[in-house]
RNA sequence: GGGGAAGUGGCGAAACCGGAAGACGCAUCGGACUUAAAAUCCGAAGGGCGCAAGCCCGUGGGGGUUCGAGUCCCCCCUUCCCCA
């Protein structure tokens, strides 16, 4: 039995029924009143606490349930409504489980490190540390007021140093295992602005402030080992309840592809140039080489006559970005070396032996070796390159008959290649593997797309690294004992006109003494990327007060992986990857017990906006816009649906478009102040209501008051506003009988109610939950006198996670002291669900003709028989080939 | 440029396996209540034709499979999102 459904326990009478908080003598539904009280009730009690092993209160029969949200920049706009789109979804799953019984781990902290806080800081003169504090209140004052079940005692910032401390932690763990070092990695500096910045801050060359323009150039940067992980990081997925589309961005993101290292011996010089190439078959067409431009050998093997022109395309090439240089679209540019290598299937002296060795920007420093083979006759950029240059092309696979295209890269025979004539693509790559490494000319390879992860940035807002220069070049990190290090306080913490980062500027700091030997040291004065402080915090929420370690290993042990994660599609890749990769490293070294920390992952659609283009297609503000009714009268005077007109201020007609929310297209809208003019449980039910969870749609602030109309109707069909009494007093009676005429009637919405918001929580289209409590609502309504209180119980209790204001006050004034927080979430009971009578469609040719009624368990004759006196009229003067029977749905006479 | 998601009334949407298209809500219209309005309650409503019973059309466009397609297959168009 429910436990919600039927409570074992006499009632007070109306008068005297304690309500614990006492709700005021007015009896209209007042969210202004009902909301802050019930928020107070929870937070007093703390009623979303979760409980570890081993704490007071903790009870090992319930089992465990970790429901995460990806936790917010805390920017200084605070909350728009897009925002909590994902965490009341998160919010409603976190409190039905809990209805179930489950011990559910659901916090909230932020990400506060990194570069808009520090950007924001700079532009309004204040310290990054003052404006993260102040938008830190601002989040959570909003958080409390959307009523989010989040266990505040475990809210933490990645900026404060008892949680960095750890991620310098996790960090020493790393450079232990020499997954972080320092290298030499071209990034892009801008010369006007002083500073280096991020790929995302420099649009074709130039940044994305002022315009000014970048280059690439070589700086001493630190680096994650990530590519060590790229197989398991690849494997693992498989595993994982992720949406399919993420996960293949995660593998495109890795970029796996497999293929052979050649080895090309070069004249005149004793280093032999290794290339990576997938299509090792097509060795013997190989007719020239490529270079990256940054490739370290391109300086020694370029011949006197060709410096300058080479020196001047290097420079070039550096100006550009990864995406110009690739873009197949362009013209190819390139640079012969005055160099010769030998292609290794040939025998030096034979014809097609030597080749010649060019540089082009098409080729990147990061991918592989550097260096191609270009094989022009299976590869249409080397092709495109080949005929600009006038290099020669072999083409060493058979095309199909009639092919007339230039490069041809699909499957045929081998041609041309004496060791693998006659082989398909397959079958010749073993044959040049296998003859490449008897040779001793090359090997099978791998190689990733995915690149070691550059890690520190010239910024001061981040994470300070842990480590200590010495005067001889070593670097040792801080000992785990004196962490944290922390981020010291400047006034002024603008980038430094020479380029140096910011916390080369305090002194103080800088120059410290090695802890081991009692030598002169100095600190790193790069600081953590943003996305450090995220790797791992949803281990640190496991036990985010402890000082011993980042997180217990019981404690781990039981939380075990997230189990559900909502956040946006946006960090698919660099976020979760990231967190993945320090995960796994975590798992290696035994400090957590599960190889992946998010077990499914859900995301949330984007909220977007209604916004206005005029003719010239410029979007307008959505306070130049005039709306037209949508109704006109004709020229009889008659009604006329027409679709909503729009105009601007001139009366010139304007269309209405989706947008993404933004200040300039004032159609920001604040949760605040739908809450103020709502109330929470309106916000939370229409933010649901609008679609499903993971679809992107548009607010639409008229549509609001529809929820409000349904928290209305639910509270008048319980409480009656002309009476002082809490509740209707029918309801105040239990109803122990078995339901008959209206009440079977309602008995049987409600169970289709709930099975239906069983569904809802399948994919997240908790729109159709809110429809189907809708519909209850209005059969209750119409039939109000039938309603039994354990209708209404049961009833509340569905509605808790989405509306929990309103379910905790109206199963309070039903008579609970209790928190309807946990009382036991209802079920639908299946005897419920069918009808003894249905109606089913009569078609004639697959059009609908007729309906009628039979019963439930009706033979297929039988429904046949009934079918076709109700279609006799279509039937007539037509020979019937086929009848199709679908018993529960439709007959369909299948005729001439 | 690459990848992904999606196109259904005036609007947000629903339709679980191929079986009654448009549930629920907004906006709109009509009625009841009211001195009046608001609120509330009841009702109408995809488009077209028709006095009506009813008939025809209809899920971005075109083709196909099927007794039957919003749903499956092929081609095309559009929009949005992500990455670069």
């Amino acid at each position: 039995m429910l436990a919600c459904s039927f409570p074992a326990r006499t009632l007070r009478g109306s008068i005297g029924l304690r309500l614990e908080p006492r709700p005021p003598l007015k009896n209209t539904y007042e969210p202004s009143e009902i909301e802050p009280r019930w928020q107070r009730h929870w937070e007093e009690r703390g009623l979303f606490r979760a409980m570890n092993p081993g704490e007071e209160g903790f009870d090992p029969r319930q089992p465990k349930f970790y429901v995460l949200d990806m936790f917010p920049y805390p920017s200084g706009a605070g909350l728009h409504v897009g925002h909590p789109i994902g965490y009341i979804g998160s919010d409603i799953v976190a409190r039905r489980k809990r209805m179930e019984g489950c011990n559910v781990l659901h916090p909230m902290g932020y990400d506060a490190f990194g570069l808009p806080a520090e950007q924001y800081a700079i532009q309004t003169g204040q310290h990054p540390a003052e404006t993260t504090r102040k938008n830190i209140a601002t989040y959570r004052r909003q958080f409390k007021a959307l009523g989010l079940s989040f266990d505040w005692s475990r809210e933490l910032a990645t900026s404060e140093p008892e949680y960095y401390r750890w991620t310098q932690w996790i960090f020493a763990r790393l450079f232990d295992l020499g997954l972080a070092y320092q290298s030499e990695v071209p990034v892009w500096w801008c010369e006007e602005l002083k500073t280096v910045l991020a790929n995302e801050e420099v649009i074709n060359g130039r940044s994305e402030r002022g315009g000014h323009p970048c280059v690439k150039r070589p700086l001493k940067q630190w680096m994650l080992k990530i590519t060590a992980y790229a197989e398991r990081l690849l494997a693992d997925l498989d595993g994982l309840d992720w949406p399919e589309h993420v996960k293949t961005m995660q593998r495109e993101w890795i970029g796996r592809s497999e293929g052979a290292e050649v080895e090309f011996a070069v004249e005149g010089a004793k280093e032999k140039l290794a290339v990576f190439t997938t299509r090792p078959d097509t060795l013997y067409g190989a007719t020239f080489l490529v270079l990256a431009p940054e490739h370290p050998l391109v300086a020694k093997l370029t011949s006197a006559a060709k410096r300058a022109e080479v020196e001047a395309y290097v420079r070039a090439a550096g100006a550009k970005s990864d995406l110009e240089r690739t873009d197949l679209a362009k013209e190819k540019s390139g640079v012969f070396l005055g160099a010769w290598a030998r292609n290794p299937a040939r025998e030096a002296g034979e014809s097609g032996a030597r080749i010649p060795i060019w540089i082009a920007d098409y080729v990147l420093a990061q991918y592989g070796t550097g260096a191609i083979m270009a094989v022009p006759g299976q590869d249409e950029r080397d092709w495109e390159f080949a005929e600009r240059f006038e290099l020669p092309i072999v083409r060493t696979v058979q095309p199909p008959e009639g092919f007339d295209g230039k490069a041809y890269v699909g499957d045929g025979p081998a041609i041309a290649s004496p060791r693998w004539d006659g082989k398909r693509i397959d079958e010749a790559k073993r044959a040049a593997l296998a003859w490449l490494e008897s040779s001793g000319q090359g090997r099978a390879k791998v190689t990733y797309k995915l690149r070691d992860w550059l890690f520190s940035r010239q910024r001061y807002w981040g994470e300070p690294f842990p480590v200590l220069h010495h005067a001889d070049g070593k670097t040792t990190r801080v000992p785990d004992e004196l962490l944290p290090v922390e981020l010291p306080a400047m006034k002024d913490f603008t980038p430094s006109a020479n380029g140096s980062p910011p916390l080369a500027r305090a002194k103080e700091w800088l120059e410290t003494r090695d802890p081991v030997s009692g030598k002169p040291v100095r600190r790193d004065t790069d600081t953590m990327p943003g996305w450090a402080g995220s790797c791992w915090y949803y281990l640190r929420f496991m036990d985010p007060k402890n000082d011993q370690a980042p997180f217990a290993a019981e404690a781990q042990r039981y939380w075990g992986s997230v189990d559900l994660y909502v956040g946006g599609v946006e960090h698919a890749v660099l976020h979760l990857l990231y967190a993945r990769f320090w995960h796994k490293v975590l798992y290696d070294l035994k400090l957590v017990s599960t190889k992946e920390p998010f077990q499914r992952l859900f995301n949330q659609g984007l909220l977007t906006a209604f916004a206005y283009k005029d003719s010239t297609g410029r979007l307008l503000p959505e306070d130049e816009v005039i709306v037209l009714s949508d109704v006109e009268k004709d020229e009889q005077g008659d009604l006329k649906k027409t679709p909503t007109n729009f105009i601007d201020k001139h009366g010139k007609p304007v269309e209405r478009v989706i947008a993404k929310m933004s200040k300039s297209l004032k159609n920001v809208v604040n949760p605040d102040d739908v809450v103020k003019e709502y109330g929470v449980d309106t916000f939370r039910v229409y933010e649901m209501f609008m679609g499903p969870l993971g679809e992107s749609k548009p607010w639409n602030p008229r549509d609001v008051a529809g929820s409000r109309r349904f928290l209305d109707r639910l509270w008048r069909l319980l409480v009656d506003e002309e009476s002082e009494s809490p509740l209707r007093a029918d309801l105040l009676r239990e109803s122990a009988t078995v339901p008959a005429g209206d009440t079977l009637a309602l008995e049987r919405a409600l169970n289709k109610t709930l099975a239906r918001i069983e569904d809802s929580f399948q994919q997240f289209n908790f729109n159709t939950a809110i429809a189907a409590m809708m519909e209850f609502v209005n059969e209750g309504t119409k039939r109000r006198a039938a309603l039994t209180r354990s209708q209404a119980e049961r009833f509340l209790c569905a509605l808790a996670p989405f509306a929990p204001h309103l379910a905790e006050e109206l199963w309070a004034r039903l008579g609970h002291a209790e928190s309807i927080t946990r009382a036991a979430w209802p079920k639908a009971d299946p005897a419920y669900l069918v009808e003894d009578e249905v109606e089913l469609a009569v078609q004639v040719n697959g059009k609908l003709r007729a309906r009628i009624r039979a019963p439930k368990d009706a033979q297929r004759e039988r429904l046949e028989e009934l079918g076709r006196a109700a279609v006799s009229e279509h039937l007539s003067g037509k020979t019937v080939k086929k009848v199709v029977v679908v018993p529960g749905r439709l007959v369909n006479f299948v005729g001439d």
